[in-house]
RNA sequence: CGGGGUAUAGCGCAGCCUGGUAGCGCAACUGCUUUGGGAGCAGUGGGUCGGGAGUUCGAAUCUCUCUACCCCGACCA
């Protein structure tokens, strides 16, 4: 390709409204551009990119036994119905209608759509188990996109669907699933974690999710320091820091704390470490309030509360008024005893002795309170985020802490949508049965910010080899006025695009640092420079883009040299 | 959805307070010079000032209203 026969539109400047460093170098090198809110254009030269993702999926996908189809993009409402999802999803469903006036929903998942399929095309074991996949658009009406292509409303995904008899043939084809995903993200080149994942709104059993690492990921997962256990913060176990109960050796005591409001005052005022203390939040329980109860130094975890059965989900916390209704004071004075609502306690909480509380009364607190003694407790659970330096939940090492951008999630559905949706088979014994599912998604647009998050530096975009636009840039110095400049780069562009190699030959006419910046900026792997200064000697300059040392290499071997770099 | 903000040329912005018929930088186009690290000079094109209504002799500017977009929060396979 030769520039001057492409669309090439970089910018100097960084967009006023791109956060991240990906976003911001997606706009600045013309690979997507804005159409609304969360929408993008992507223009040729990130679609490059992107269907090289689209294809290393693809071929993995293949390999691992899945069959590719392709699904509308449009559902009915009707299908929604049958799962009762249209609540689980909520505002996120776009929801359009056609001109009989018949509802639909712009698909953001495709399970309904799939199951349908599969209800009536599958009838006997004999066809199981399966794995179908797509590549799809999807629309999901997000509260707030933002971060480019990142967090976007429209987006391409690969979502695969398996069915099976039994939930042993479930778990083989989700072990060749993580298998096909840890294959598809190092053929693209990327650091990433595979780690234990709440399942969410989607439902199901076991799933896991795979993180690429980088600093600016929305998600935080943790992993053990010398074992093999990672996982998101939102499911991470975080063990009891307390082996047992030690017995009580002071006395209850309600003490004047005026004014102190929070865990942080309320310590310090009274002269004690936060870890002797505890904090009560109240939460909108299922059938009544519930007060949830954490070490004073702990935070709580909303996905673990909200899944708890007696607390509403989604999670809210009371307000104002409510918490005065329950606990008879605002929110800085809550404690544990008298407290008249559903008492769950972290396990760690559960081991302490001579506690400081709140005391149910403005500007007061308890010291030296002692279950059983002074108050008492509903339920023991894990309700708090584990924390970076406390052991490993599974006895190995202790815990430490990275960023992540998800780009997969893998799940074990079992059968919650075949048994809505009535999808069944005849088994061996003749016995019409629900099948098991799985679902397998990965987020193909948002790969490809997430490979400039993790290969950029301050000059631009670091493409991994197998996903670079383009593998090599001939760039030639006065392309326009010297005619052996122009011969010599338009030989190799020519010697290399018949080797099959994918060149990208600059033939503006442009000046040598403003071609140099560009394709700095866009990334390209491997450039050869060619300048009379060098074809003096009958060299050509080559640099890399990682470290960018050039060195100079005799046109003769300038061939075989890339042939070699770009094949290593 | 709650709070805050913005909307003027492709991009980034000034002008608005104090009403008088729109400007700067970058980008684009033309010419000349320059040619190994985002060139210089000269010139050119491009704007229903987000939409609608109102006040006024006159509105980018004042008032009302609608819309879009951005940020923070909550939300989130």
């Amino acid at each position: 390709m030769r520039t001057t026969d492409f669309h090439l539109v970089t910018r100097k400047e960084t967009p006023q409204d791109a956060e991240i460093i990906s976003h911001q170098l997606m706009i600045r090198t013309g690979m997507i551009r804005k159409l609304g809110a969360g929408l993008y254009t992507w223009a040729p030269l990130g679609l490059r990119v992107l269907q090289k993702v689209e294809q290393i999926i693809r071929e993995e996908m293949n390999a691992s036994g899945a069959l590719e189809m392709l699904m509308p993009a449009v559902q009915p409402k009707e299908l929604w119905e049958e799962t009762g999802r249209i609540e689980d999803f909520g505002g996120q469903l776009l929801a359009i209608h056609d001109r009989a006036q018949r509802d639909y929903f712009f698909g953001p998942t495709h399970e309904e759509v799939i199951t349908d399929f599969v209800r009536n095309e599958i009838n006997s074991y004999k066809q199981l188990p399966i794995n179908f996949y797509q590549i799809q658009t999807k629309f999901r009406d997000e509260i707030r996109p933002r971060f480019g292509v990142m967090r976007s409303r429209e987006f391409i995904m690969k979502d695969a669907y398996s069915f099976h008899l039994t939930q042993d043939s479930l778990a083989v084809t989700y072990q060749k699933m993580h298998q096909a995903y840890t294959n598809i993200i190092n053929r693209i080149g990327l650091e990433f974690r595979c780690v234990l994942a709440d399942s969410g709104a989607i439902g199901g059993s076991g799933s896991q999710e795979f993180h690429v690492i980088a600093d600016s990921g929305e998600d935080a997962i943790m992993y053990s320091d010398t074992g093999d256990y990672a996982a998101n913060l939102e499911k991470c176990e975080a063990v009891s820091l307390l082996n047992e109960r030690a017995a009580p050796t002071a006395a209850l005591q309600k003490v004047a704390t005026p004014e102190q409001k929070t865990i942080e005052a309320v310590a310090s005022f009274l002269q004690v470490d936060k870890t002797s203390t505890v904090k009560t939040l109240l939460v909108e329980g299922t059938e009544q309030p519930v007060a949830l109860v954490l070490r004073g130094d702990h935070t709580l975890n909303e996905v673990k509360a909200g899944n708890l059965a007696v607390v509403a989900s989604p999670l809210r916390m009371l307000n104002e008024a409510e918490i005065k209704a329950t606990a008879g004071c605002d929110a800085g004075s809550i404690g544990v005893k008298d407290l008249h609502c559903l008492i769950v306690v972290d396990q760690t909480v559960a081991n302490m002795s001579d506690f400081v509380c709140g005391a149910n009364e403005e500007g007061h607190h308890y010291t030296g309170v002692n279950w059983d003694r002074d108050a008492t407790y509903d339920l023991v659970k894990d309700i708090r985020d584990a924390q970076v330096g406390e052991p490993s939940p599974d006895g190995v090492g202790t815990l430490q802490m990275a960023r992540g951008i998800e780009v997969g999630h893998i799940f074990q559905l079992g059968n919650k949508y075949s048994k809505a949706m009535n999808a069944v088979v005849l088994n061996e014994q003749g016995k019409s049965q629900a099948m098991e599912m799985g679902c397998y998604g990965m987020g193909v647009t948002r790969m490809v910010a997430a490979a400039i998050e993790q290969n950029h530096d301050d000059k631009g975009i670091i493409w991994p080899a197998n996903i670079a636009p383009f593998s090599v840039a001939i760039l030639p110095m006065n392309y326009q006025k010297s005619q052996r400049v122009k011969q010599a780069a338009d030989q190799l562009y020519a010697e290399l695009t018949a080797l099959g190699i994918e060149v990208i030959l600059d033939d503006r006419k442009v000046r040598p640092g403003f071609m140099m910046s560009d394709f700095e900026l866009l990334g390209i792997p491997h450039q050869v420079i060619i300048g009379d200064r060098a074809l003096d000697n009958d060299e050509v300059e080559y640099r890399h883009r990682v470290d960018m040392q050039s060195q100079n290499i005799s046109r003769d071997t300038i061939k075989s040299f890339l042939s070699g770099q770009i094949k290593a």
